[in-house]
DNA sequence: TATAAAATTGGGAACGCTCCCAATTTTATA
DNA sequence: TATAAAATTGGGAGCGTTCCCAATTTTATA
């Protein structure tokens, strides 16, 4: 095990220890002639500073954490999060920083994450992602001063950091193209309303049905979960209202939605056309290809950890916010 | 922030740093009054140890890392790894360690993996996914004495520590299975070649093959990538040798071949038998459910951190094995 | 109550780095 | 060549813990 420390190298190098650490932190003012040398003892020893003496001083540990709160049961099958993790993992990756996940089940677990997260010289900051009504464990964070930013637009408000999707925005257009297209009865699977991502999408929904004069017709309507099930469920609900179009508030949902219309003997985009949301790679291929809503999921950990970093390296600003745009992609699930 | 220091604590309850330390680290030899006193202050200021000056005098970060190799690509899709991601974030939780994710794209990723992790101070050990033939890293990382457990049988042979899953022996039982229940000609769409899950389930088959007496078919093998899409190809190849029973290396592969078989015109399970392997739980339900070798992806995230902590805590020991049985689930898609 | 033994306590040293400042060396200028 | 200015270098202090050992306090025993 490699347990050099700079006063090895130095040694080695006949040059002193804070030389090695001007080298190795590549600030100026040191001779090309020690540099180099020093370059060479540490190439050729595989020299690494040890980690957690450089967090001690610098007040820096160059790791941030990932909270997924919750939701932990549709981690396996809500292809978001392997989407995320892959998202913000990359983006770590390229920042030279190290990318800590914590997946939080229960109470229990919010506490001990809690202090394990805010312990000093351990995390430089913090993504969240947002989710139910009152993560109350946003607040503790936000007040513990670390540096947090929340993915998703969070119940706080504009109090604290955040990254979104411009969810009302993209659902409205898409919902206005399908009034453009003909469509006369337009339904909606929302997202659980008891999340931002399911309220905004559904906003979007209504201020384009406002728009276009209609009224709000809740047998039309129904609550999902962004599974497929539920999506099938909610079909299954609104079918009998006849709908022409449907826009779920996810890709799974749509797909269950289009089974249920299916099994109700009715074909797509010809009788009903469908619009999903996320277009994240999925498992398995499906048919007809959706039109859809895509998440810039790279852009969107990309974004998040820029933001975070900044609030890292400049503690005191006012609470940011950044909104990013999905992409309408038309293919074969709409007429 | 907090950022008191075991001296603030020790004041404000009048005792000294190393009494605080003492009651902070559950050592005995503290009298209940000083222990109280002691614990009272740092319930009220949530005082948390900071946990660099920690690891720096105790060598111990009680951190631990996950590297997840090359198939990048496939990391959206496959939902391998998201379970295995569950499994192991979860594992890290229950023993207080902290979980950190590498995603390895190139072999840039590569260097700079490396020399991250093998920081002294940083991580306690590693997990590390066997993917490709030749994993260098694994070498490196061994030689560095980081301790190191590999996820799946490596192909440097059990010079190192791993923990893996009965493929072979699991696959020859189902293929048995297939024997027994009457079935003449049985296919078999098998993983990547150059990897050992992919050789080894293959191995599985063939030991059945010739233990029932016949001979290797190469008309009715195909070799996939683990994907959908490839087990469609794979069973389009096979699908002119008529197999009365095809086993794929992953259920999502025997889902592409259901497609297949289904475009042929043939019925499941009545023309085709079908059996995957993973049983992951997936975004979209399939139908027939699938007959198939379940991998106890909790467990396996648990036995291997296990193994894990207990070579970060006895260094010097032979590499040792830990093989776990897969279960074998039959349901509707096998007659 | 006196003494020995055991339990508890406190403080110094060390972990390996960064930062600061003073000392030294090099370079520029007259 | 002498001098000033700039660049480079080295060493001390400090980051917040843990560990060790010696000093003190408490408890047990005669």
């Amino acid at each position: 095990m490699n347990s050099l420390t700079l006063e090895d190298i130095a040694k080695k190098s006949g040059v002193s220890r804070s030389t090695v650490s001007r080298v190795i932190n590549n600030h100026p003012n040191v001779s090309k002639k020690a540099r180099e040398r020093v370059q060479e003892v540490i190439d050729q020893t595989g020299f690494q500073p040890h980690a957690a003496a450089r967090a001690l001083v610098s007040n820096r540990s160059w790791t941030c954490g990932l909270i997924l709160p919750r939701t932990i049961n549709s981690f396996f099958t809500d292809p978001y999060y392997p989407s995320l993790i892959q998202g913000i993992a990359q983006a770590c990756g390229k920042q030279n920083y190290t990318f800590s996940l914590f997946l939080m089940g229960d109470k229990e677990d919010e506490e001990k994450i809690f202090s394990r997260v805010s312990r000093r010289g351990f995390m430089d900051g913090i993504l969240f992602q947002s989710d139910q009504i009152g993560d109350a464990l946003i607040d503790k964070l936000a007040e513990s001063g670390m540096p947090l930013v929340i993915l998703g637009r969070p119940f706080q408000g504009e109090k604290v950091n955040y990254v979104d999707i411009n969810n009302v925005e993209s659902v409205e257009n898409a919902i206005d193209y399908l009034f453009n297209t003909g469509h006369k009865k337009i339904g909606t699977i929302t997202g659980p309303l008891n999340t931002t991502v399911g309220i905004d999408r559904k906003k979007g929904y209504i201020n384009s049905i406002k728009k276009h004069g209609r009224d709000i017709d809740d047998s039309i309507i129904a609550e999902g979960t962004f599974t497929e099930a539920s999506g099938y469920l909610g079909m299954k609900k609104i079918f009998p209202g006849k709908p022409d179009a449907v826009f779920a508030a996810s890709d799974q949902m749509a797909l269950g939605a289009i089974r249920a219309i299916r099994e109700g003997g009715l074909k797509i985009p010809e009788d009903v056309s469908v619009i999903g949301y996320d277009d994240f790679p999925l498992p398995i291929p499906t048919s007809p290809p959706l039109t859809t809503l895509r998440q810039p999921i790279g852009e969107f950990g990309n974004e998040a950890l820029r933001l975070l970093i900044d609030v890292i390296e400049n503690r005191y600003q006012p609470a940011r916010q950044v909104v990013l745009k999905s992409e309408f992609i038309i293919r074969g699930s709409t007429r």
